[in-house]
Formats: structure tokens, C-alpha cells, sequence
RNA sequence: GCCGAAGUGGCGGAAUAGGCAGACGCGCACGACUCAAAAUCGUGUUCCCUCGGGAAUGUGGGUUCGAUUCCCACCUUCGGCACCA
């Protein structure tokens, strides 16, 4: 064993280059079709090509490519692909600042990261990369945006929508962030604009995005998505208008305060609006409306602000009871979500209430809580939202019980006024952006034929590469001179093109399925790949995606299921997310405040494996937490520990004793238990410690003389095979220096050997009254009875009796006693 | 306000079908090697103590022979949502 110069030191940047272009040339990490074994995909969530790869990437995805390896020394055939999510606002940034094409810029960024992902060692398959900026791929997405077009989930519409000043885009509703509701990207606070934009329906599918059966998903993220889908159950109710009957539908989760409605409020943006207002109250209704709507957001939806609203002069009639009620409009009802109107009832709806007090309308107890005293109108000091019993509210006065609110709805539909409804937060997604960089919406505009998408022969619709940005930030594509002059598919005549481009996550959405066949030109995948290689079997990723990226490709995987496209419900099995690295002052890692960590500073100065293995140990990976510079150096010591117990004869002739040698295999069996275990749950921190521990043991044995024995070759083999995934070049190489065959990563995961792993003797634990007072070596197959009788025997054990009589003795098999007296 | 997660040594963190709290690592102390230092190796390291012990997993209760783990209440921190009818 050993170098030619007779030195052998641990020199990560020799072998880590070494075996990584060995692995390249080999392709050793190629993912082939191989029916004839089980198959895993295994994804992290794709890089934006910033430019630079930084200590998150890392975190993010070299746990996840040993999670990868091991499955494929599990016997699973691994496809584990990389690629780029290059379309996206930076690149265009850097065109404007630093008059560079978009195109360039990301190339560039592209060539780089990649380069410094290669030095990760991690297995990705490079064939298979994929560039969601390049037209072969963004065909494809402008191809799915034409198969929703046609099946109705693509739709235009005019609404307000949120503007990032800064971006000149619009955004979607999740890329609005905060109190203050500011652009994710840039953090400027993003204003209202009334816009024609194209959307997706999204809230086709809130009802299923609520159900993950079948998915390993974690609580968090169903709880975020759940959240945010926003479920609620209740009823819609028709009023009508007094004096016209116009229908006034309203939304409302308390069917069972009907009666007590006194009044009823419209958004200022209700269509109804104009058509109820008498003309003594128009001045006033306009210059509120007028008002409401220059309002920012933020401070129309401030909730500590006093209620404010004005009368329209007309009233409707509630259909439960027939009476009159006057219709008001107010800021509080927001345009968005149910019907843009309420019934307001102030008794028992602490917002109602309040308004009421300011205007001086009407109250009506209608429930009465049963553990509170009985409430009157003129007491009450707030709404009393609490459930109880119906009380003035005509022949369903007294109905109780926790079905009260399904009594009335069944009321309401018999009466033909009403009926049980579900209402969901989420809205559609919002697709338009008004930017350059991305992929262009493949519609033609005809004045004779209207809306027409472009066929699919024509695809992809490129982007042109002569452009200019101007001052005034408005997209090149609008104001390019020619680009957008199209001859109309179907009429011939003089139109043109759509000029905003989509949302990238849009092209995120389908990206695990270009991995299938990034070459393909046939579709978007070959159905051969897809059909042996979906759905992802491991997706890992940032929570911070749970309302965005995983919202909207779970979206996109139903659609493309509901037109034949894809197959069963779900794109990914199981999903586990990975915390963040801070800075070592436990803030948010930025440049401003110069607590960033540079993973090519440390892997020139530790190598790949010691930067791996340190960002698996340092926290739980879910977790995430402060890096240390001290603590990276415990890892090194450990790597180069490990490399000179392995590599270094021993000098001594001890032979070592058959316990010894029984206590090793013991251990190292024990360990392969626990790791293997700890592989499955994602617990890479503990398969740290744990090959950290067992190192240390080893090292032990090895001073006893266990050195060259069987037992230590075979530890020294399994424990190869442990850091394999999760230190791969070391292992490798110390693998080789073996003398074993080349690869260790297409090895065998070693299989414990029970018996050798059993203990022979255990510590029994004797507490007194739940103490802990002796603890006696005892074999493991101890009986209960002698075990019982060992404890009471004991001298410590019968001092802190002092004497009395064991009420009661617990004996757990293998573990410990516990007298009481 | 609503939903969720988390509070363990000087520090990062282990340990939950309830059973030895503090694995592993950092840091620190002492020792070996060295002229010396670094590196390396070894030993020790929750706190208090009258050296018999005693206390301790955010706080206070509860269940239990036994609770970091289960239940109730509260405090703190973090994440998400929020005039959502």
C-alpha cells in the first residue's frame, strides 16, 4: 500500500480531480432505461444561474445526491439530473446595467456554475441537463401554455393585478410578500394596476390540491398549502334589491345569523353598484369609490383603521325573514374574494359590529351561546362570535347543536334561497410578465379572429436577439420593430404577437419531465422514458416554495392528467425539505452584511468531501443553522483520522483477544444498522456521528491488534461502503488503495449480520423510587426473575432501600429496574 | 387574531412504541511529542456540593414505578396567513 515516494497523506484536491474526471469519462453516473431493475428518480429543485454558486446550493443538493448514491448501492437504478431555470429577471438586469444579451449573461453564469457543481462529486447525470432558456425547451413550454389555452385553463381577463414598479412586471399573487406587500425579488412595494393579463386556472384544482393521499409529504408543507388554498365552508344566499330585484348574491359562513342581518355591504368595485345608488347618494357614493380605489393595499387593507363607508340609498330585501335592509358600500369588503358583497350581521361579526357603531345602524342578537349570559343589543360592547342557539329568527328560532349551520343550509335550498357553499382563498395564477427573458406567450392577436394561438408547426416562437432596453422600462418585445408583426393562422391577415412573456415557473413546472428526454423533438418527452422513469420517486428542496413552485406543478401535473397528458395524480412520491445555512452570526447569509460563505475558498482549502461531510453534520438538515469555520475543521480532522487508520499499517504485533474482535464486528454492525436507518429518514447529521463514533472504536481496536484480522478487513470494507455517498472521492480512492474493485459506488449496500450485531451483555439500570442507584453488568438473555432478584441483591440498592420492604418492582427486559418503596 | 414549528451544557446539536439526559463535534483545561510553537496523539469537561450526594431538558401543573418524550395552561422565538365574510 502507499505512494511510490513512500508518503501517502490525505490530499483531497489529488484525488477529488482524479476520480471526478475518471467517473465523467467512465459515466458512471449515466441513467439508462433498465427494466430489469427497480428504478428511483431522484430530484433537487434546479439552480436560477446566478452566477455563482454559493453554500446553499451546496446544502441543498449534496445531501441530496447521497441520499441518491446510497439508493443506488440499494440496487436501484438512479437517475439523479441537473440543469437550469435560466429564464428570470437578473439576466435582464444585467443587460440594462452592464449592456450584456440576456442570452450571454445566462451562458456564461450557466458555464461557470456549472464547472463549480462538478466539483461537488455529486452524481448527476450531465446528458440529461436541461436549459429552460434554450428554445428546444421553451417550444415546449409554450406548447403546454396552447394544450391549457384549448382546454379552458388558460384564460385573459382585465383585473387589477400587482405591479412591481421596479421589475416593470406584474407578479402573481404569491410573489408578493410581507406587510407591506413587496415584490419577492427586489422588495419594493408593489402597486395596483388595471390590466389585461393571462391567468391559469388554478382554483380548478384548490378542492384536490387540499388531498396529498398517496404522497410522503411533509405536515409543514400540506399545512402551508392548505393555508393558502384557504377552505371554507358555508353558504351562498340571494338577496334581491327592493326596488329594482336585482340578485344580490353573498357568501357567508354563519347561514345560522340570517336573521340577525340589519344591513348589507358591497365592495366599492361591485358591479351593482352604479345601478342602486338613488341620486341622492351618488355624489357621495362616487367620490367613496373614487377614494377607495386610489388606495394602496396596504392601507385599504390595514385592520386597525376605523371603518368607513357610505350609504347607497338602497336597500334589499332578505329572503329569510322579508325585510328591508339598507345596502351600503365599504372598503372592508374586499372586491376578490367571494361575491364582492356581505350581508353584514354587527351582533355576532366583530367587523359588522364596529361598522355599525359608526354609523349608527341597526343590532340583532339572533344566537345565544350557551355558557353566557343572555345577550341584549344595547349592552354589547363587541360581536359576539361564539355558536349557540337561533333566537329571533322566525320558525328556526331554537335550532342547536353542531349541525346548526347544515340545518339551515338544508332550510335555505328547500326554500330555493340559498344552499351550501364552499369558498376557496386561492386564486388563479397569474402568468403575464411584461419582461424580455422569458418565454414568449405563443399568441397571435387578429383583429378579424381575435385570440388565436400559434400552431403548433410555427413553435417555438423565439425571442428575437436584436433588442434594447429603453429608459422607460418597457419590454424590447413591444417595442421591437418587427418582431411582433405576424401574419393571422387562420385569416391570413395583418396581426400580432402576444409580447409579454411567462412566468418562470411556468417552465419550472414541467422540468423534472424534460429531464425524461432533454433532446427529444418529438414532444416534450419521450413517452419510452417517461413511462420507466416517473413520477419522482425523491423531490428535495427550500420550504420557501411550498405556496409557488410545488403549488404550481402539483397544478400542472392535474391539468396535463385531465387532458391525457400525464398519469396519475401526483409528479412527486416524496418530498423533503432542507433548512438554510446563516452566517456564523446566525443571520441570513448576504453580502451586505459580509457574512457569506464560498464553498470554492473552502474546497481548495479542505476538499469536496470535508465541505460535504461538514454541512450534513453541523445541523439536522431540515433545520438548517449558523456556519462555523471551527467546526468544519472537526469533520477534517475526521476525514484525515480516517485515512491514516485505513491506509497505515500497524507497527505493533498484538494479536488482539476474540472479545475484541467480537466487540468490532459488534459495532460495526450496530453502526450499519443506525446509518442505514438514518439513510432512509434523511438524518445525515447522525450518520456523521455515527461513522465519527465508530471511527474512534476502530482506531481502539486497532491499537488492541485487530489490525489485518478478517474482522477488521471486513469493517474497513463496510465502513468504506458507509461514506461512499456521503464522501465519495475518499472512498473511492482509499477503496482502490484496497485493492478492491473498481467502482465502490456500484457496490452492494452491506447487509447487517444480526447476530454479530446482538449484544452478549448489557448494563442493567437500578433505580430506587425512579433513581438511578447502581447499574450491574448482566448478560443480555437476562430472566426477569434474576434480574429482579440481582438488583434487590445489590449493596447500593439496599442502602437507599434503608431497609424497607420493595412495594413494587418494574423489571423492563434488557433495560433496567426500577424498586419502589 | 388564526394556522404551524421550535425552546436541552460555554457553542452546534444527540437521545421520543415513556426507561442510564448530554452521543458526535466545536471550544476549553491538563498531559505526551517539541528548544519552542503549530500540527498530531491521549485524558478530562452540565451545574452545585460539606465528596455522602443534590439539582437540571423554557415556566407551572398533571398522568406514571419512571417524562426531554404523553396531557393541560402559560412564556419566548421563528415561519405562514390575515377586514377572506
Amino acid at each position: 500500500m502507499g505512494e511510490d515516494n513512500g508518503t501517502n497523506v490525505y490530499d483531497p484536491a489529488m484525488i477529488e480531480q482524479k476520480w471526478q474526471q475518471r467517473w465523467e469519462s467512465d459515466g458512471l453516473y449515466h441513467a439508462d432505461i433498465d427494466h430489469s431493475q427497480p428504478k428511483h428518480y431522484a430530484l433537487t429543485m434546479l439552480p436560477y444561474p446566478s452566477g455563482d454558486l454559493h453554500i446553499g446550493h451546496w446544502y441543498a443538493m449534496t445531501p441530496s445526491d447521497a441520499r441518491a448514491r446510497y439508493k443506488r448501492m440499494q440496487g436501484y437504478n438512479v437517475m439523479f439530473p441537473m440543469g437550469f431555470d435560466s429564464f428570470g429577471l437578473p439576466a435582464e438586469n444585467a443587460a440594462i446595467q452592464r449592456n450584456i444579451h440576456p442570452r450571454i449573461w445566462t451562458e456564461k453564469n450557466i458555464e461557470h456554475m456549472r464547472a463549480q457543481m462538478k466539483t461537488m462529486g455529486a452524481m448527476f447525470d450531465w446528458r440529461r441537463e436541461t436549459i429552460s432558456s434554450d428554445p428546444s425547451y421553451y417550444r415546449w413550454t409554450q406548447w403546454f401554455f396552447i394544450q391549457l389555452f384549448r382546454h379552458g385553463l388558460a384564460y385573459r381577463k382585465e383585473s387589477p393585478v400587482d405591479w412591481c414598479p421596479r421589475c416593470n412586471t406584474t407578479l402573481a399573487r404569491e410573489q408578493v410578500w410581507g406587510d407591506d406587500r413587496h415584490c419577492e425579488r427586489c422588495e419594493t412595494p408593489v402597486i395596483k394596476k388595471n390590466l389585461v393579463q393571462w391567468f391559469f386556472k388554478t382554483t380548478q384544482y384548490a378542492e384536490e390540491m387540499l388531498h396529498y393521499d398517496g404522497i410522503d409529504w411533509p405536515e409543514r408543507v400540506q399545512n402551508l398549502q392548505t393555508n393558502w388554498i384557504g377552505r371554507s365552508n358555508g353558504a351562498m344566499v340571494t338577496f334581491k334589491t327592493a326596488r329594482e330585484g336585482h340578485e344580490l348574491k353573498i357568501f357567508t359562513t354563519r347561514p345560522d345569523t340570517l336573521w340577525g342581518a340589519t344591513f348589507m355591504v358591497l365592495a366599492p368595485e361591485h358591479e351593482l353598484v352604479k345601478m342602486i345608488t338613488t341620486e341622492g347618494q351618488k355624489a357621495e357614493v362616487e367620490a367613496y369609490v373614487e377614494e377607495a380605489i386610489r388606495q394602496t393595499d396596504i392601507q385599504r387593507e390595514a385592520t386597525d383603521k376605523e371603518k368607513t363607508g357610505v350609504f347607497t340609498g338602497a336597500y334589499a330585501i332578505n329572503p329569510v325573514n322579508g325585510e328591508e335592509i339598507p345596502i351600503w358600500i365599504a372598503d372592508y369588503v374586499l372586491p376578490s374574494y367571494g361575491t364582492g358583497a356581505i350581508m353584514a350581521v354587527p351582533a355576532h361579526d366583530q367587523r359588522d359590529f364596529e361598522f355599525a357603531r359608526t354609523f349608527g345602524l341597526n343590532i340583532r342578537v339572533v344566537i345565544q351561546p350557551a355558557d353566557m349570559e343572555p345577550i341584549t343589543e344595547e349592552e354589547m360592547t363587541e360581536a359576539v362570535p361564539a355558536k349557540g342557539t337561533m333566537v329571533n329568527s322566525g320558525e328556526l328560532s331554537g335550532t342547536t347543536g353542531d349541525d346548526t349551520v347544515a340545518k339551515v343550509c338544508e332550510w335555505l335550498e328547500g326554500k330555493g334561497i340559498g344552499h351550501a357553499e364552499v369558498q376557496y382563498r386561492l386564486r388563479d395564477w397569474l402568468i403575464s410578465r411584461q419582461r424580455y427573458w422569458g418565454a414568449p406567450i405563443p399568441i397571435i392577436h387578429c383583429p378579424e379572429c381575435g385570440i388565436i394561438p400559434v400552431p403548433e408547426k410555427d413553435l417555438p416562437v423565439r425571442l428575437p436577439e436584436d433588442v434594447e432596453w429603453l429608459p422607460t422600462g418597457e419590454s424590447p418585445l413591444k417595442l421591437h420593430p418587427t418582431w411582433k408583426q405576424v401574419r393571422c393562422p387562420v385569416c391570413g391577415g395583418q396581426a400580432e404577437r402576444d409580447t409579454d412573456t411567462m412566468d418562470t415557473f411556468m417552465c419550472s413546472s414541467w422540468y423534472h419531465l424534460r429531464y425524461l428526454s432533454p433532446g427529444y423533438d418529438k414532444g416534450p418527452w419521450d413517452p419510452a422514458e417517461y413511462d420507466y422513469w416517473m413520477p419522482v420517486d425523491t423531490y428535495t428542496g427550500g420550504i420557501e416554495h411550498a405556496n409557488m413552485h410545488l403549488m404550481y406543478t402539483r397544478f400542472f401535473h392535474k391539468a396535463l392528467r385531465d387532458m391525457g397528458i400525464t398519469e396519475g395524480h401526483e409528479p412527486m412520491l416524496q418530498l423533503r425539505n432542507q433548512g438554510m445555512v446563516l452566517g456564523e452570526d446566525s443571520e441570513k447569509m448576504s453580502k451586505s452584511r459580509g457574512n457569506t460563505v464560498a464553498p470554492d475558498v473552502l474546497v481548495n482549502k479542505y476538499g469536496a468531501d470535508t465541505v460535504r461531510a461538514y454541512l450534513f453534520f453541523f445541523s439536522r438538515w431540515s433545520q438548517g443553522g449558523p456556519w462555523s469555520y471551527s467546526g468544519i475543521e472537526g469533520t477534517s480532522r475526521w476525514l484525515r483520522r480516517v485515512w491514516s487508520m485505513i491506509t497505515e499499517d500497524e507497527d505493533g504485533s498484538t494479536q488482539a483477544s476474540e472479545d475484541t474482535i467480537r466487540e468490532l464486528r459488534r459495532k460495526v454492525h450496530q453502526t450499519l444498522g443506525s446509518i442505514t436507518h438514518d439513510f432512509e429518514e434523511f438524518e445525515f447529521n447522525t450518520i456523521i456521528s455515527s461513522l465519527m463514533e465508530l471511527a474512534n472504536n476502530m482506531a481502539q481496536f486497532k491499537r488492541e491488534g485487530a489490525y489485518g484480522s478478517p474482522a477488521w478487513h471486513e469493517a474497513v470494507e463496510i465502513y468504506l461502503k458507509m461514506m461512499a455517498p456521503v464522501t465519495p472521492h475518499i472512498a473511492e480512492e482509499m477503496w482502490m488503495q484496497l485493492g478492491k474493485p473498481y467502482s465502490i459506488h456500484t457496490q452492494q449496500w452491506p447487509a447487517v449480520d444480526e447476530e454479530a450485531a446482538k449484544e452478549d451483555e448489557i448494563t442493567l439500570v437500578v433505580q430506587v423510587n425512579g433513581k438511578v442507584r447502581d447499574r450491574i453488568v448482566v448478560p443480555a438473555d437476562i430472566a426477569e426473575e434474576d434480574a429482579k432478584a440481582i438488583a434487590l441483591a445489590s449493596e447500593v440498592v439496599q442502602r437507599f432501600m434503608e431497609g424497607k420492604p420493595a412495594r413494587k418492582v418494574v423489571v423492563i427486559p434488557g433495560r433496567l429496574v426500577n424498586i419502589v418503596v
